[in-house]
DNA sequence: TGACGTTTTTAACATATGTAAAAGGAAATC
DNA sequence: GATTTCCTTTTACATATGTTAAAAACGTCA
């Protein structure tokens, strides 16, 4: 049994380490390097992923960021999951990383034949709501260089990880933007 | 037995009438007059709506609107249910409605007490993961003059029902932009 | 019809932000 | 040590968008 997989799973006050263990034959282990991609553009992705260590972003063809997630976090292409239609976007890796996945499939093969997996994937997806909530509010209601400080906050390693010119496109502004707001000649919103 | 919960309950593949019926003692129904308050700011609002008929919308204290919900969706406070916050919006009738309701204590008890109500959670859930995904999307992808095409056109109606202001309001933009928009002279992003 | 209030558009101006290009700085390579 | 390359900041300029105010359009009601 690969311990690995029983600190990754969130249990959500639902699961035991033994509900774990009993599907580990679905969980997949993936050790990946820099710059990999794990999702492509018109693929379609039936995984949703837990990241074990490292960092991975998601990005478009013309190179916008969309968003960052850091190790301990879940993430998954939306589109292909939830929409099941052809992904527009990369899911790439901006450090070496490894990542436990479980397929679409199987998940709702254990929604569907054990209650306390149902229970745990509708706290789960809970789960997925209050992150995309989160972003969604960051988006309609702050500005640029509030995100900009948040993110600094609450990750202020990320700078020496990311090169900024990234970082501007993750907040949707040009470089020259991030520029500007970092050196405080920038107007605020609010 | 109350017929209109059967029809506006989404039994998504998984519940039948039945199983509705034997539910609809936790379902209440409200009437509700234009400009009416659902939910307002500073309350907890632990209930999952389901529009019959009519038209709501979100707006904050400042009167900044932030989403419409048409006949037939549904809606709920997501700070109060999902995050157990004070919720920090207005959720308000902007025409004559009629919703059904459950509150989140009893949705849970369904769910934890029945397989088939889990289920059914977890692929509403996924519903507003849709919902929530699509929204988000549009407003990091789409600049306000598409966003107000697309809008106008899935709801041709919305420019009889709902004042300019308001629509310019749910945009993001002033509403002297949209009248820009509108006469056509704004360039495009794409 | 005329007067009034509401809604929408237009005009004038200020400013924030993008683009393009140059300059500065840091790290790597030869 | 010098050169190269990449990343970041700065400058100059063009433009889209907000604000404010005025004008126009529209509906209601006497």
């Amino acid at each position: 049994m690969k311990k690995v997989y029983l600190n990754i799973i969130p249990k959500l006050g639902v699961l035991q380490d033994f509900d774990i263990a009993e599907a580990s034959n679905l969980f997949f282990l993936k050790i990946l390097k820099k710059d990999q991609c794990i999702v492509r553009p018109g693929t379609n992705s039936q995984y949703i992923y837990f990241l074990l260590s490292g960092l991975v972003y998601s990005h478009t063809i013309e190179e916008k960021i969309n968003w960052y997630e850091f190790e301990g976090q879940s993430f998954a292409d939306i589109e292909s999951v939830f929409f099941n239609k052809q992904c527009d976007q990369y899911i790439r890796c901006a450090e070496d990383s490894s990542v436990v996945s479980i397929s679409k499939d199987n998940l709702l093969y254990l929604v569907k034949t054990n209650h306390k997996w149902a229970v745990w994937y509708a706290l789960f997806l809970e789960e997925i709501i209050q992150r995309m909530y989160y972003y969604y509010k960051n988006l309609l209601v702050k500005d640029a260089s509030q995100r900009y400080s948040e993110l600094i906050e609450l990750h202020p390693e990320i700078i020496q990880r990311i090169p900024l010119g990234h970082i501007a496109s993750y907040l949707g502004i040009s470089q020259v933007s991030l520029s500007r707001i970092r050196a405080g000649r920038q107007t605020k919103k609010s």
